[in-house]
RNA sequence: GCGUCUGUCGUCAAGCGGUUAAGACCUCGGAUUGUGGUUCCGAUAUACAUGGGUUCGAAUCCCAUCAGACGCCCCA
């Protein structure tokens, strides 16, 4: 036999007995995210390397060990990562500035990072995600993250956590980087080496570490004492403050997490993730925040933007499988012009008809239809020649012989 | 990139040094030539990831490779 050639390293097949999910979860996106003033946007699946380089950050890992990248006619071009940035070069390529503000846009689609594959991440994975332009307000970080969770509800998620932290802006940011930086330099040695790559890459994640030694080093107290402070400039604590009020007015359950960093560059301000207890080490089916910065550096005018994006194929492990959709009726008929033509008439008002193509006997054309149908429409010679047809209601038994005209209102 | 575990029919699996390598499900056919979903019978003619080794003898033990799962890093 020919060697089969198999799906590539994290990526996989979406088969038709789960489509069903996949209906759902974009069906709510559509409906919810309309209710909210948002439109679809689809860009394209690959974009120039610079953009995600300029757009991500050079510094994360994303950019740095993930993209697929391949070079066609002296351009370097890469397999999104992400949409953010795809999005953000649309919004400014296509003068969306000029619209009125807010613009609201929404995408989904396949994503690619080159990981190794473990639960809750692929090579090739699915994100819903939506960006809003224009409001720096509190009020559009919480109308977006109220959306998150009632997009969640939707699909009957109710049990997610979320949690919020807000990074500050670049400047203060900064110095608190800074100072995080000298009180830990003593240290610097005896930090695990994931801590001494971060010391320059991310400062703000060495504070997630899990390995003991490090732990024991950021109990000292003089390190507590910094960990603990408020480092965000008084703007920004307002900004977190108001949004806060707004969660809590509205009824949004959350925690506030001084660990959550998110690792791309482009975010400031809030930052939010929804989590949940059902996935595994990658809990997360939710991640955004503020990016006031990245319209601009990407070549457009200073706007401010929040957004974020799901994981579908998290978001479906947590959906309970829905019951497969039967067909209306399969028609049962050794005729297959007769057959073709009911059937032909039936799809035409909007019922999901089959029949045998293979001339198989009465009994196992039955058996069929049990199986694949919610009622059987036999059509035999008795029936062609008397004009009508007998339907059999498969979980009942029941079976009566009427007219075509009766069918219809029967199924 | 690193670590741990796992690879037996389309699917789920038994087997743990000597078997014709069970069984179940699915699919297909028959019992049943116009009445299914229950039942019974049968079929699927080359399923032990690949390549080496140890042994009289390997699906079973060892090594390598490949693949998968999970975890670390990072992220949805």
């Amino acid at each position: 036999m020919t060697k089969i050639i198999n799906v590539i390293k994290g990526t996989h097949d979406i088969l038709p007995q789960e489509i069903d999910k996949w209906h759902i979860l974009e069906e709510n996106a559509l409906k919810i995210f309309t209710r909210y003033g948002y439109k679809e946007i689809r860009t394209p699946i690959f974009e120039s390397t610079e953009l995600f380089a300029r757009g991500v950050g050079d510094t994360t890992d994303i950019v740095n060990k993930e993209m697929y990248t391949f070079e066609k006619s002296d351009k370097s071009l890469t397999l999104r990562p992400e949409n953010t940035a795809g999005v953000v070069r649309s919004y400014i390529e296509n003068g969306m500035a000029r619209l009125s503000s807010p613009v609201k846009l929404w995408y989904k689609g396949p994503m690619f990072r080159y990981e190794r594959p473990q639960k809750g991440r692929q090579r090739q994975f699915h994100q819903v995600g939506i960006e809003m332009f224009g409001i720096k307000e509190p009020t559009a970080d919480a109308e977006v993250i109220f959306m998150a969770v009632n997009y969640l509800k939707s699909l009957g998620l109710n049990n997610l956590e979320v949690e919020i932290n807000s990074l500050g802006c670049p400047k203060c940011r900064e110095e608190f980087k800074n100072k995080l930086k000298t009180v830990l330099k003593w240290e610097f040695n005896n930090l695990c080496e994931d801590c001494q790559n971060r010391y320059e890459k991310n400062p703000l994640r060495l504070l997630d570490c899990k390995v003991e030694s490090c732990k024991t080093i950021f109990e000292k107290p003089e390190i507590q004492k910094v960990i603990q402070s408020d480092f965000i400039c008084e703007e920004c604590a307002e900004h977190f403050v108001k949004l806060k009020s707004y969660l809590d007015k509205l009824g949004i359950k959350y925690t506030v997490n001084k660990l959550l960093v998110r690792g791309l560059d482009y975010y400031n301000r809030t930052v939010f993730e929804i989590k949940s207890n059902n996935l595994g080490s990658q809990n997360a089916v939710c991640g955004g925040g503020r990016y006031d910065s990245l319209v601009k550096n990407l070549g457009g005018e200073d706007t401010p933007a929040v957004g974020w994006a799901m994981g579908m194929e998290r978001l479906n492990s947590l959906l309970p499988l829905p019951e497969p959709k039967k067909l209306d009726g399969y028609i049962v008929s050794n005729s297959p012009v007769n057959a073709f033509e009911l059937a032909e008439e039936l799809r035409d008002n909007g019922y999901n008809i089959e029949f045998d193509l293979s001339n198989k006997k009465f009994t196992k054309q039955l058996e069929k239809a049990s199986k694949v149908a919610n009622y059987a429409i036999i059509l035999g010679e008795d029936e062609i020649n008397a004009g009508n047809v007998s339907v059999k209601n498969l979980a009942t038994g029941e079976q009566k012989t009427v007219s075509i005209q009766e069918l219809r209102s029967m199924l």
